[in-house]
DNA sequence: TTGGGTGCAAAGGCTTTGCATGTGA
DNA sequence: TCACATGCAAAGCCTTTGCACCCAA
């Protein structure tokens, strides 16, 4: 597989756009933590500590592109900030969508796989006539983590 | 069952909160159309229309008293609206959560129940030890009605 | 009477936009 | 060269907050 950075490259060549060192940084600041969720101000801080110059305008310019390019997914916890990840597909096999598993407690993001929604989606196409074409799968609770500690305190 | 708006003023008065005619009138508003996700603004227009005297901050505080009683549900489809409707449980029989399914060309939003969570929530807490709490189900795609508008139109 | 509630306007906080300058192709 | 990209600051936009007045209880 090619890395995400050609291939970004290539995606920006053939769409007519340039190549510059601040769109190359921000993808590497993604890159580098896949199954991480920064938001826009996190990934200006990581961007300056190789790019001090950047400004947080390009940040939030270079997440519009690399999002309408796939490379990346976006996560709406409902807290004001938007977060962003590199697209699964660049770090995991024939994987579509995974969904997210959010602790209450600590705030953990954690990732699975699940085609469970393949029948529902096949489903609804047969009942409701509607087609899907994305899924959103968020599901709150307590980490294993935040489990143990607790029972660890009793 | 009793309505909405007698089970609300109960609510109010064992929270040592007052019932003002805002408060009704935002609940009704929210109560007379079911399945509808109204954002604040809407709210706000609507409950205009029998109170013009109301302020906007006070639908906002409104909503989020609505919220903390589990009277109203928020939908975030990251617009940049939070958007807001009665509580299914007032409405359907045993329902716990519903999901959403967002057509991406009218915009339209249906809501179907699925127990098949369920089973995945289950498969998660044996393997990973998460326990979940409640979620979040968003299916985009293209509407009945719109599928079938496009075809006309060939 | 009186403390919670409301209306208004101002402030917050994330994100977008305008514009002059910079730069990859 | 020159159209696209960037930095900075200002503007946008939804939502929250401060404060004086109001009104359920």
């Amino acid at each position: 597989m090619p890395s995400s950075r050609e291939q970004f490259k290539v995606l920006l060549r053939t769409n007519g756009l340039k190549i510059t060192n601040q769109r190359i940084a921000i993808l590497e600041v993604l890159s580098n933590r896949p199954g991480k969720h920064l938001t826009a101000e996190e990934i200006y801080e990581y961007v300056r500590e190789e790019h001090p110059e950047i400004g947080l305008a390009t940040v939030y310019r270079t997440i519009l592109l690399l999002s309408e390019l796939n490379l990346i997914d976006k996560l709406n916890l409902g807290d004001g900030y938007v977060r962003y990840e590199i697209s699964a597909k660049r770090h995991e096999e024939n994987s579509h969508h995974h969904h997210h598993l959010i602790c209450l407690e600590c705030g953990n993001i954690y990732a699975f796989q699940d085609d469970l929604l393949e029948n529902l989606e096949a489903k609804i196409k047969d009942t409701l006539g509607f087609e899907v074409m994305d899924h959103e799968v968020k599901l709150y609770g307590h980490c294993k983590k935040c489990i143990d500690k607790k029972s660890e305190e009793i």
